[in-house]
DNA sequence: GTCTATAGTTTGATAGAC
DNA sequence: GTCTATCAAACTATAGAC
């Protein structure tokens, strides 16, 4: 399909060149066709940045779903922080897109975010069936807590592990604030 | 000083438009003059970006300089994180500046991020002052700390207090983990 | 120092032939 | 659906008169 071709086009220029240099022009060059045939398969500019954004928050999404938790509340939560982490330190554009609102003008449209909240509300409810009892606040900490790592992971050691290895440690300290039980006494 | 006149336009287009709709027409129109007379002041648009972002810095190391710190260790980090996410909260356009990585080609230069160089060392030496040995990993997990409480603060809450409120809490924690003793036993 | 004029690009988007 | 041609607009930056 011509609009899996234009989207994968849009990712490989964002990738290269950072997602506000993505244009037309550039994406049609890559796909072998002139910038106004796009029309045919989006309606905008803003449209791709959707679709792009929806299928990143459905791809995550899809990758939570697959994650099998501990039983631990506590490894719970680590498993989770990284599944998390790793998602967002994998691919730059992706990450300035699902989190940073890096470009201007552009709001995503519900549709396209769903997938967002779903993700969240999902991974609070299993941790929930767990039986660790987390309010807003505690939830807010925490996407607090591992967002800050994942920025500061990007920039100021884009590509090494200078605060991927400070997430376990977050983690712990975390946990112990929530009074979580330790595995190992 | 038209320099002065310029800068002061700079950051009310900035603050009203967001700082990438900075444009050399908009902020010529605000101080009255003709976009290329900005060129006899300042070299480029990306040199008007420098130096605000290093009048930002500058001024944050200047309050940093006049906070007064407490004895108690747990105190002092409380008040320096709360001095940092004030500053952070104030301003989006100036955040940005500072914090992000929004301006696409644009890099500080060495000069103008020197005080922000300055101002984290300068509290992290007086915070060893008070007697607390902090590593650099420790250094590292504050910064992702703070800085993800500002960012969800911006992103989710702007103006409101939903993660300033959990700021508190967040230095109890970060305490607890370095273990540093408590005050109200 | 400030202006007018303009160069030189680049951009998103549309019209209409095929 | 894809193309050529083009619009209309925006931008940074420079040249040169005053």
């Amino acid at each position: 399909m011509a609009r899996r071709k234009i989207l994968e086009a849009a990712w490989a220029v964002a990738r290269e060149q950072g997602l506000a240099a993505l244009t037309l022009r550039g994406i049609a060059d890559r796909v072998g066709m002139k910038a106004p045939s796009l029309y045919s398969h989006f309606e905008s500019k803003h449209a791709i940045y959707d679709a792009m954004l929806g299928a990143s928050w459905t791809e995550f999404l899809k990758r939570t779903r697959t994650v099998t938790l501990p039983d631990s509340p506590r490894a719970a939560l680590s498993t989770i922080a990284r599944t998390f982490f790793d998602f967002a330190t994998e691919d730059l554009a992706r990450h300035q897109l699902m989190n940073l609102r890096t470009i201007p003008g552009f709001t995503p449209s519900e549709a396209s975010y769903a997938p967002a909240v779903a993700a969240l509300s999902e991974m609070v409810e299993r941790v929930r069936a767990l039986g660790v009892e987390v309010s807003d606040a505690d939830i807010d900490l925490y996407t607090a807590l591992v967002g800050g790592l994942v920025d500061q992971q990007w920039a100021n050691d884009p590509g090494g592990t200078r605060w991927a290895r400070l997430l376990d440690r977050a983690m712990d300290m975390y946990a112990d604030n929530l009074d979580l039980p330790r595995e190992d006494p």
